[in-house]
DNA sequence: ATGCCTGCAAACCGTTTGCATCCAC
DNA sequence: GTGGATGCAAACGGTTTGCAGGCAT
């Protein structure tokens, strides 16, 4: 609940609303595990109550970004998936662009290569938007299969 | 050139047609430098024969990708951008969230990581489409300098 | 009472697709 | 000649925006 009030408080201190609608938002991405599409909050936010529009889901992701409550992510599909950044600040994001899933990975072994970066190119990785594409070991699985397949054909 | 001649190959042996179309589109990702968007990549060809058309590049690249002769980003602006894979294997690349722009690094200080991360995920980083996001040197200035004007605001 | 937020609906933009025509094979 | 490839245009899906009304302040 701590980022509920997190919220607010940011809430207030930038003279924004307190709505029904931002504390659900709020509240679905709270209970959910890891990533999910707008359209996936829009569906469990409705399901809470009928009057909410998926522009609103939107705008209020908009917003928790702005506040940097939530990482975004771009997934291979085109979709964009979001997930609360309570304590999982330091996880990297393993997206798979065969299927879109999303696994956490510790972030600590990655840091050193993260310092390498910014001392070389002067380029700042975001630790809160470091999304590694690749294969998850079950479309690992597949993309093998279909390689050995379009050799065939 | 020798990525034209492996385009025609991989063409031949699997049953696709040789077009005038097909070889505009593989000169312009040859002679660019770094990553363009469906759009760029389609006013160029277009500069060289009008009688080109958008989804004619899409239906290029997708055949490109399918060859795995070109590498695909999805941009923070929900544009995608391709490049050519001729020898740049060995290339990360930095994906400005802010402004798009896509810088390359070199693999070989991340390698020991990829490994780690198969290891103890068995999540397969691909290297060709290895994407880091964060900020550009010249849009980490910026964003310092937003970051500082939202705690006044 | 004020004006920020909302729902609605339409616009938007990158990408994909259906179809008649064309051309590499 | 045949079927894959193209151009055209329309559809598509995710996201954004304009606007009139509603509600937190």
């Amino acid at each position: 609940m701590s980022c509920q009030t997190d919220f607010i408080r940011e809430l207030r201190e930038r003279g924004f609303r307190l709505t029904a609608q931002r504390e659900m938002v709020l509240g679905v991405l709270h209970e959910m595990a890891g990533f999910a599409t707008a359209d996936e909050i829009y569906r469990r936010v409705h399901a809470l109550s009928s009057a909410v529009d998926i522009s609103t889901v939107y705008r209020t992701l908009d917003l928790l970004q702005g506040f940097s409550l939530i990482a975004m992510v771009e997934g291979g599909d085109g979709q964009r998936r979001y997930r609360l950044l309570i304590d999982h600040v330091s996880h990297a994001h393993l997206v798979c662009v065969a299927c879109g899933a999303v696994t956490g990975a510790g972030l600590d072994t990655l840091q050193p290569m993260l310092d390498e970066i910014r001392s070389h190119y002067g380029f700042v990785v975001d630790p809160g938007h470091l999304n590694l594409s690749g294969w998850c070991p079950q479309c690992c699985e597949k993309q093998a299969v279909k390689a050995s397949l379009s050799h065939v054909a």
